[in-house]
DNA sequence: GACATCACG
DNA sequence: GACGTACGTGATGTCC
């Protein structure tokens, strides 16, 4: 049947199809495997009901879905910003594309795609060829672009709002019939297509300019002649602009096709191709209507099996006597061939510690399967080391380990063969340490991280319990404990390789449990730019260390010591007696028993409390607590920092190597520890004397860049506070901007005090306020407090919203997410008493606190790059402030460079109100460049 | 090993 | 209407 007059062609704008169904439906996925199905079911849905509303008198003779394909057109060879600013694809809606193509095809309905060209120039052309025939077209679509076909036998249909857009309908929409609706699109523009347009014209001018001198290039060419001057100058600058815009928006009606409207007949669908693909996808609902539609008999689907809250990976029971000792060449070069098979492994190292800076490598154990794992020994001992004589000799049935890497590294360094570990971090390290350089990888901590994070913690042993339903084998009974405990390379081989070879064994299987669990749970993207990425940035920065000058700390601790010394002598006669002043349960009876003074509050344990705001309170009527104060500051800087920081102090590189957990903090920030530098005091004048400890090496710079207010700044983005932004934007400050709008006090007239209990409430709404904690934080009365709050909603009405809105997101799904898709669970906001409160101020502070360290996460994995070409390292970082050591004379250089990555750090995935300002110091210690 | 305390953002 | 409350961390010393 050749198609021709009496005959109607529908085409179906196949993307628009897809992407309402994917933002109507809430992320659906498979129950049997967790694949992301929502678009896909929505999708069929809306064929299905397409295909009962057109059986009529006036159903189609003809039909086709139009599918768009690849991103690159002829559109973006004449301007390559056409597009440029449309948002990736979603990553749960991604692997749904290729099976929308299916659902079409299963539908018995003609799918027509073509590479290079937007559907829209394919139904462009089929329309045009359907009116050149004298037949009648349909486009089921409301895509404004398409509108400039209209007329003469096509016409559009709204299948969302069940209308039809005729040539009355485009004249409503764009005031002009639709032979001129490019010209109007041309000089609009288009800003989600990204057409740039006229400046300044909007469809209703465009139209009225259009309606007056006919068509764009007359309009064009009488530019002078318009009276409103700013109008007239802007044709007249931008008239290239505008014809590109026009040749943008132009659909082309020349596409060339591989099929004629003749292969596009109406066909019957077979049903059972079409409910076999159904039950397929486990559309239940679905699959049913269809049957009964079709009188055919409903597939049976399977209920989905158990997962993913009890996951029994009991296939392949765990039998550690199964692991494999490898000894020689010949058996390991067995095991490499096997992972170039399947071209991942599991990978795990064993150590003589867990310090990788000091640590080294005793073996490596391997897995490619469940069940299937091997340990390589390397240097260990042929005793335990209890043995006073001949401890050093290695153990038999271990290959030099020259021998075992030269086979190793190109497999650990191949491109292809993917590196699956637990704390990948750790590992990497240590290969490090011997030049090897792992890559590509995969981490299941991080994979557990990004969808747990809130919900427990990450290590080996509970993810095993939690997923695996197998308790690894404990090391401690290998090792021992105290005194006598051995290090790995002491461990007998056979115990080595049966606990080793487990950790990769288990490492494989959570992997092959996690990874396809990312999608379901919506976080792939942040687990692959967020977390994993970190994991090499922060290896090269705990290797690099920071410069510590022994001597200085050793001066302080020996100063801290004298008055404390003296401070003690003071305080026994205070107190008439001898007593630990590190003791709080002895501070407190010497204080409320013994000198009878008033407010003694016991806590649970029947302990009165001698917390610092205690005893502050105390201090200023007697001498004894307020001297209590004073020790406990030296004590803590001494015991914490300036004595144990000497012992963090490497004796090869005479640095101080932290370690950061990435998977430790809930909110994804990082946490310093072994030892901690993210606490290093500044705040009293005595203890920021330490930070002169931390030095640049000879030659060297100290820089530190700091975010500016960076979680206020995201405050008022994610509340969307006008003043706040306006104040930021501006470059006010922004607490006395607070205070003046708060006490109506103007900012010419600000006092210390009331920018401080501004300071006070900013702080306080970022950690979810309350009267009571305000009021404590302020010393201040409840009322008195609450008042500043209630004025504080007053004012800024964004914040309250917020706060509300957060509190029912995470009571309704039981987690959180920052700007950049990062969850947080919140489990506990669903019980009932006092955990409730905490939990919903947790949630109100995570997307905050959460976005913040986000941001510095995506500065931080660029950083490599971006100071490549320049003699500068990145050391450490403290949640907003980054510090680098760079050769002098290059400061500058590497200032701009760095503050360029983390102003942007945000870019492009999310757009933010405020912009992000930091702040740059230098000098030849931390002090100085803080 | 729990608890209290205090250092940081 | 009472109940307890600022958010997120890690290290240290005391005491059982």
């Amino acid at each position: 049947m050749t198609f021709g007059k009496g005959h109607h062609l529908h085409l179906i704008d196949g993307s628009a199809f897809i992407f309402r169904a994917y933002h109507a439906l809430p992320p659906l996925t498979r129950k049997s495997d967790g694949l992301p199905i929502g678009a896909v079911s929505g999708f069929c849905n809306m064929l299905q009901r397409y295909v009962e509303a057109n059986t009529g008198d006036d159903a189609p003779t003809h039909v086709a879905v139009i599918f768009d394909k690849g991103s690159h057109t002829f559109r973006n060879e004449m301007y390559d910003q056409y597009k440029a600013n449309r948002e990736a694809m979603p990553e749960d809606l991604r692997p749904q594309i290729p099976l929308t193509r299916e659902a079409t095809i299963a539908f018995n309905i003609a799918c027509e795609e073509k590479e290079g060209f937007e559907a829209d120039d394919i139904i462009a052309t089929l329309a045009v060829q359907a009116r050149a025939a004298g037949g009648r077209c349909t486009i089921i679509s409301s895509d404004k672009d398409l509108m400039q076909l209209v007329g003469d036998g096509v016409e559009m249909f709204d299948a969302m709002k069940n209308t039809r857009i005729d040539r009355e309908g485009v004249h409503a929409k764009f005031g002009v019939y639709p032979e001129s609706v490019v010209d109007v699109q041309a000089l609009a523009g288009d800003s989600v297509d990204n057409v740039p347009g006229a400046p300044g014209i909007g469809i209703k001018t465009a139209a009225l300019l259009i309606n007056e001198y006919g068509d764009l290039e007359a309009l064009l060419e009488r530019a002078e002649e318009i009276k409103q001057p700013k109008r007239r100058q802007t044709l007249i600058d931008h008239a290239e602009q505008i014809r590109l815009s026009r040749k943008l928006v132009l659909l082309d009606e020349n596409t060339p096709l591989d099929f004629t409207l003749d292969d596009l007949e109406v066909r019957e669908p077979d049903p059972e191709k079409l409910l076999t693909f159904l039950a397929k996808m486990e559309f239940r609902t679905l699959t049913k209507r269809i049957a009964d539609a079709l009188d055919a008999e409903a597939p049976v689907i399977a209920d989905a099996p158990p997962l993913p809250d009890a996951p029994k990976m009991a296939d392949v029971p765990f039998d550690a006597e199964q692991y494999e000792h490898v000894g020689d060449t010949a058996a390991l070069q067995k095991w490499i061939n096997a992972i170039y098979e399947v071209g991942y492994v599991a990978v795990d190292t064993e150590t003589t510690g867990l310090d990788e800076m000091t640590a080294d490598l005793v073996g490596i154990s391997l897995a490619t399967a469940p069940g299937k794992a091997c340990y390589i020994p390397l240097i260990h001992k042929a005793n335990r080391g209890d043995d006073l004589f001949g401890g050093d000799e290695l153990a038999e049935g271990q290959m030099p380990l020259e021998e075992a890497l030269k086979i190793l590294t190109p497999m650990l360094e191949d491109p292809a063969i993917l590196k699956i570990g637990q704390n990948m971090k750790f590992d990497a390290k240590i290969f490090a340490q011997i030049g090897i350089t792992v890559a590509p990888f995969d981490d299941t901590m991080l994979m557990s991280y990004a969808q747990h994070a809130g919900l427990h913690n990450h290590g080996m042993d509970a993810l095993s319990e939690r997923y695996l339903n197998h308790t690894p084998i404990p090391i401690k009974p290998l090792l021992g404990s105290g005194k006598s405990a051995i290090t790995f390379d002491k461990v007998p081989l056979a115990d080595a390789v049966k606990y080793a070879a487990e950790d990769a064994d288990i490492t494989l299987r959570l992997w092959q449990y996690l990874k396809p669990q990312l999608h379901t749970v919506q976080v792939t993207k942040v687990y692959e730019t967020l977390e994993r990425p970190l994991v090499p940035v922060l290896a090269a920065m705990e290797r690099s260390g920071v410069k510590v000058d022994r001597d200085t700390l050793s001066r302080m601790s020996n100063a801290f010591a004298q008055k404390m010394a003296g401070l003690e002598d003071e305080l026994y006669g205070l107190a008439g007696r001898k007593f630990n002043v590190g003791s709080p349960a002895q501070v407190g009876e010497i204080l409320f028993d013994e000198m009878g003074l008033e407010g003694g509050k016991k806590g649970k344990t029947g302990k009165y409390a001698t917390g610092a705001d205690v005893l502050e309170d105390l201090a200023t009527e007697h001498e004894l607590p307020a001297r209590v104060l004073d020790w406990r500051q030296l004590s803590k800087l001494k015991s914490t920092y300036t004595d144990a920081l000497q012992d963090h102090i490497n004796p090869d590189t005479g640095r101080v190597h932290t370690s950061y957990s990435i998977a430790g903090a809930s909110t994804g920030r990082l946490a310093s520890t072994d030892p901690n530098l993210q606490n290093i005091p500044i705040r009293s004048e005595e203890g920021r004397r330490i930070r002169e400890a931390f030095v640049a090496e000879e030659g060297k710079t100290l820089v530190a860049l700091d975010y500016s207010q960076i979680e206020l700044r995201i405050l008022a983005h994610i509340a969307d506070i006008p003043a706040l932004k306006e104040a930021f934007a501006r470059g006010d400050d922004i607490h006395a901007m607070t205070a003046s709008e708060m006490f109506d006090v103007p900012m010419d007239e600000m006092t210390s005090d009331i920018r401080r209990r501004a300071k006070a409430i900013n702080f306080g709404v970022i950690y979810g306020i309350s009267g009571f904690g305000l009021a404590r934080n302020l010393r201040i009365p409840r009322a008195e407090a609450q008042g500043f709050i209630d004025r504080y909603f007053e004012r800024f009405p964004g914040i309250r919203t917020y706060m509300d809105d957060t509190k029912k997101f995470a009571k309704e799904h039981g987690y959180v997410q920052t700007l950049f898709g990062r969850k947080i669970h919140t489990p506990e906001i669903a019980s009932k008493g006092p955990r409730a409160g905490f939990a919903a101020r947790a949630a109100i502070n995570a997307p905050i606190q959460g976005t913040a360290a986000d941001v510095i996460r995506r500065a931080m994995i660029r950083m490599p790059d971006a100071i490549a070409d320049l003699p500068a390292t990145m050391l450490l970082q403290v949640h907003d402030e980054l510090l680098f050591e760079v050769e002098k004379g290059s400061e500058d250089k590497l200032i701009a460079a760095a503050r360029e990555v983390m102003e942007n750090a945000n870019d492009p995935v999310v757009k933010l109100d405020v912009k992000l300002t930091v702040d740059a110091g230098t000098g030849a210690n931390w002090a100085e460049a803080h």
